[in-house]
DNA sequence: CTGAAAGCGCTTACAG
DNA sequence: CTGAAAGCGCTTACAG
C-alpha cells in the first residue's frame, strides 16, 4: 500500500513545527495562540492533500480509540438489527465509531470478543451479557473499564444496566387479550434462563395465578442458529385444544409459530388470539397483522449511549451505578380481534 | 481504566530485554535464538499474568492492524449476514480480524465509512459496491490497497470481483417453471441498476425472446429502509390476469410479495407459481414452500477471502486481477408444483 | 545467546 | 506566538 503522508511530512513542506502542525488539527489555535496565517497555511494545506491523521498513532499516545465495541446476540436478529444501528448512529454524534459482534449466546464468543475488543483498546463496552460470562466481564468492572449492560442482566454484577419491563409486557398483553374474551392463554417461549425471559414468564404466570386459570406453557429448547421445527409447536397445539390464544414470547418463536399455525389450519379449523414479543417489520403484513408487544428502540438506544457516554468521562468512574428501565408498548392489530 | 502491563513492565520484572520479550511472544526464539530457559521464564510469566500485546502499538509499528473491513450492503439482510458470518470466521482462521457496516446503498455513506476504515489502517476490503462509489474505491486502487468487490461489479473498474451467474439462476428458474406448464411468467423486481439486478433481468427476457413469450415485468422504486407496499404487488398482479407464475429478483420483494398475494386471495383464485432469488430461513416454512434460486454462499465466502489473502501477501500486489463467478443453484420445493 | 537503540505517527507538557 | 523533545508500546535491524 501506498504510504500515507504524516504530520511531519506536512511540517516540514510548511517549514512549521509539528506540534503547530498538531494544533491546528485538533482545533486547540485559541490554547496554543498560533497565528491566524499559519493557521489558515496548515488548514489549507491539509484539506488540498486530503490528509487525516492516523488514528493508531493518535491512540497510542492518548491512550483512547474514539471505538466503543458492542456484542449482541445475533445482529441479524432484526431487534438487535434495529438497536445497533440506532446506537451507531448516535456514537457517531459524539465522535465515537462503534463496531460489533454477534456473540450467538455462547460464552467462549462472548469472551474471546471481550479479549479482542480489549486489545483493540476500545473505549467502552455496550454488552447484551450471556449466562456464564460473569468471570470475564467481571474482569472489566475490575478494570473500571466503562461498561452497559443491557436487554437481560446478570444479577449477580453490580454495573450500568438499560433494560425493558419485560414482566410488565406480558402482563398488559394478558389483560388485553382477556379483555377482547380470550380466556385460555398458551405461552410459547424458549427454555432460556436469561432474566429477559424469566421476567416474560413471570408476567404470565402472575397474571394466571390472579386469575385463577391454568397455566399452559411451551419451552422450547433453542439454541442460536438453530432452526425451530414447527411440528414442536403444532404437537403442542393439537394437545391443548381448549386454548384460543397464544402469546410467543420473542420474534423468531412467533415466525416459528406462525408456521405451525398454518401446517394445522386444516386439522383444526380455529383462530386463535395471537400476540408476540418483538415489533418486527413484517408483523403488520401478516394476515391477519400480528399484534406485538414493541420495545422503545429509540429509547433503549439513546439510554444506552448517554449511560456509557457518562461513564467514559474519566472524572465519572466513580459515580453510582445506573440501571434504566423502559416500558414496552402494545401495538393493537387485527390478529387480537375476536 | 487501570493501565495495563506492557512488554517493559515485563522486561523489568524478570530482568531481560524488551526484545527479548517481544521475540519470544511472537514465537521467533529460533532466529532469535533464544534461551530455553529465557523463553521458558518469559512464557510462564506472560500466560500467568494474562499478557496480551497492545495491538494499537504493534499496529503502528508494523503498519498492520490484521483487520480487515467489509462494506455490505445491509446486515440485517440474511444473504449479506450469513456471508458476513462465514468470511469472518474464515478470516479468523487466518489470524484477521474482520470488521463490518452497512452502506444502504447510500454513496454517501459507503464513501465515509471507506475513510473511516483506511483511518483504522484495515490491511483489505472487502466491498459489495454502490452505483456512484466508483472514484473512492478508485483512490483505494490507486493506493493499491487490497481489495474485492462482490455480489455486483462497477463495469468501469479493474479490480478483483467474486460474483454469481445472475444470468444464468433466472434463465435455470424460468426452464424450470416452463418445464412445469408455466407459460405466462411475470418478473418482479427493483428499479435497481445494479449489476446483479440488471443481470437477473437480462436472464429473464433472454428466455422470453427466445421462446416468443410477452415480457411482463414490474420494477418496484425502491431503497433500502424502505417498506414495499404489498398494494403496489397487487395492483400489479390484478392488472396481468394472464400470469401464471412470477418471479421475485430478491428475498425482500419476495416477502412482500408474499403478502400480497394473501391480500388479493379472496378477490382472485388462483395459486401462482413462485420462485425466489437467495433462499432464506423461512422459505421452506411457508405453506406452500417456496423454490428459490440459492446463492452458494459458502462458496462466495471462500471465493472471497481467498482472493483477498492473495492480495494482501505483499509480493502479489501486482499480481493479476481475478474475477471469481459461480453458479446459484435452483431448490426446487411446493411452489412451483401445478 | 542477549541487549541497546531507533522509529512507527501522533499529543502534550514545557521552554523560549 | 512557535518549536524541540519526550513518550505511548511495540518490532526490528544491529552490535556484541
Amino acid at each position: 500500500m501506498k504510504k500515507r503522508k504524516s504530520i511531519t511530512d506536512i511540517a516540514r513542506e510548511l517549514n512549521v513545527a509539528i506540534s503547530t502542525v498538531s494544533a491546528v488539527l485538533n482545533g486547540k489555535t485559541e490554547e496554543r495562540r498560533i497565528g491566524e496565517a499559519t493557521k489558515k497555511r496548515v488548514l489549507d494545506y491539509t484539506l488540498n492533500a486530503g490528509y487525516k491523521p492516523n488514528q493508531i498513532a493518535r491512540s497510542l499516545r492518548t491512550g483512547k480509540s474514539n471505538i466503543i465495541g458492542m456484542l449482541v446476540e445475533e445482529i441479524a436478529n432484526p431487534f438487535f438489527a434495529e438497536i445497533t444501528s440506532k446506537v451507531e448512529k448516535k456514537a457517531a454524534q459524539h465522535n465515537y465509531e462503534l463496531i460489533y459482534s454477534s456473540t450467538e449466546n455462547d460464552v467462549n464468543k462472548i469472551d474471546r470478543l471481550i479479549t479482542t475488543y480489549k486489545n483493540r483498546q476500545v473505549d467502552g463496552f455496550i454488552i447484551a451479557p450471556t449466562i456464564g460470562s460473569e468471570k470475564k466481564i467481571k474482569e472489566l468492572i475490575e478494570d473500571k473499564t466503562p461498561l452497559v449492560l443491557f436487554d437481560r442482566y446478570l444479577p449477580t454484577l453490580a454495573t450500568n444496566n438499560v433494560l425493558i419491563n419485560n414482566f410488565n409486557g406480558i402482563y398488559i398483553a394478558m389483560e388485553h387479550l382477556k379483555k377482547s374474551g380470550y380466556m385460555n392463554i398458551g405461552f410459547i417461549s424458549t427454555n432460556s434462563r436469561q432474566t429477559n425471559m424469566q421476567d416474560r414468564l413471570s408476567g404470565y404466570r402472575s397474571f394466571v395465578n390472579e386469575h385463577n386459570w391454568d397455566a399452559s406453557i411451551l419451552e422450547i429448547d433453542f439454541k442460536i442458529g438453530d432452526t425451530i421445527k414447527p411440528s414442536v409447536i403444532s404437537k403442542y397445539l393439537l394437545k391443548n385444544l381448549q386454548l384460543d390464544a397464544l402469546i410467543f414470547s420473542t420474534n423468531y418463536i412467533a415466525l416459528c409459530g406462525l408456521s405451525a399455525l398454518q401446517q394445522i389450519q386444516k386439522s383444526i379449523s380455529k383462530t386463535y388470539g395471537i400476540i408476540s414479543f418483538d415489533d418486527n417489520t413484517h408483523f403488520d403484513l401478516f394476515k391477519p397483522s400480528i399484534t406485538t408487544i414493541a420495545q422503545p428502540i429509540e429509547d433503549i438506544a439513546e439510554g444506552i449511549i448517554q449511560t456509557l457516554l457518562l461513564k467514559m468521562k474519566e472524572e465519572n468512574y466513580n459515580s453510582p451505578i445506573i440501571t434504566k428501565t423502559f416500558e414496552p408498548k402494545l401495538i393493537i392489530r387485527e390478529s387480537t380481534k375476536k
